[in-house]
DNA sequence: AAATCTTCCAACCGCGTGGCC
DNA sequence: GGGCCACGCGGTTGGAAGATT
């Protein structure tokens, strides 16, 4: 069925894209490169606005884009970086190679919110002290401008409730600048991440959280989730099989993140 | 077999941000 | 400094496909 319509106000075509639309957009990318998507529809002959033009070939046919179920280490990846990144999914799916911020998201949303809800209902009062879920990172990458020395994470903040045995909450808001070294971008702001990492740490230390909790969440993070080295994604490099096999002991991770 | 309900995902929409003038 | 424009992101929606009654 053809569900395509055209828009009354700015009569372009909306709805599903046919073969010979992609056809058209492919091969425009393919000769003219990514970006400058308002030249787009011009330059590949589209009835279409250069959202629905970048969004098909992001989401659809960009060369490389991994389809079909999610694997378990996918999976497991997903959970981990939403604990971290909360519904950052273009961040997520960076770290998912072949997979796009759409699929992780409606992966997501249909999968496993639905599945994880009924676990943080459950009962957790027999936990004295936790690291609560809205802790925030805001790294905000847009664009990168090649004259200047742009930091990744100009405007990051990270904000990290912490609650008391008392049953009162601290709430710690880290602002921290960003040295000017444009080398690895990728780094510097992974750094930052384990940063947060570091002043959990820092917390166990002082005995203001629980330290035995903490210490199996910090050794996840250190070592599961470390800077991408030179664009690679270390988490899926060739030859690392790693032990996320059993989805039950994810299952669990979630649960003490939690 | 038909009707209804549920699930899933491609696509749309609105908004925040950065760059440029 | 302010306005405009383009890009990128996350939330939401519409409809096709599958499951259930």
């Amino acid at each position: 069925m053809n569900t395509t319509t055209i828009s009354k106000s700015s009569g372009v075509r909306k709805g599903a894209w046919t073969e010979e639309e992609d056809l058209l957009l492919r091969r425009c990318v393919e000769m003219y490169g990514e970006g400058k998507w308002h030249k787009v529809p011009i330059r590949a002959g589209l009835n279409r606005c250069r959202k629905s033009c970048r969004l098909r070939w992001l989401n659809y046919l960009r060369p490389h884009i991994k389809r079909g179920d999610f694997s378990s280490d996918e999976i497991d990846l997903i959970l981990r970086l939403h604990k971290l990144l909360g519904n950052r999914w273009s961040l997520i799916a960076g770290r998912l190679p072949g997979r796009t911020a759409n699929d992780v998201k409606n992966y997501w949303n249909t999968h496993l919110q639905r599945k994880l809800i009924p676990l943080q209902r459950q009962d957790r009062k027999c936990r004295v002290l936790k690291i609560t879920e809205n802790t925030i990172v805001r790294p905000r990458p847009r664009t990168f401008s090649s004259a200047k020395n742009v930091s990744l994470c100009s405007n990051k903040s990270i904000t990290k409730t912490i609650h008391k045995e008392d049953g009162s909450k601290e709430n710690n808001i880290c602002e921290k600048p960003i040295g000017d070294a444009p080398t690895d971008h990728g780094i510097q702001w992974w750094t930052s991440l384990l940063d947060n990492c570091n002043e959990i740490e820092e917390a166990a230390a002082v005995g203001s959280i629980n330290l035995e909790e903490n210490n199996k969440l910090l050794s996840l993070l250190h070592e599961e989730i470390s800077p991408p080295i030179n664009g690679v994604s270390n988490c899926m490099q060739e030859g690392q099989s790693g032990n996320w096999d059993d989805f039950s002991v994810d299952i669990d991770l979630w649960d003490l993140l939690n």
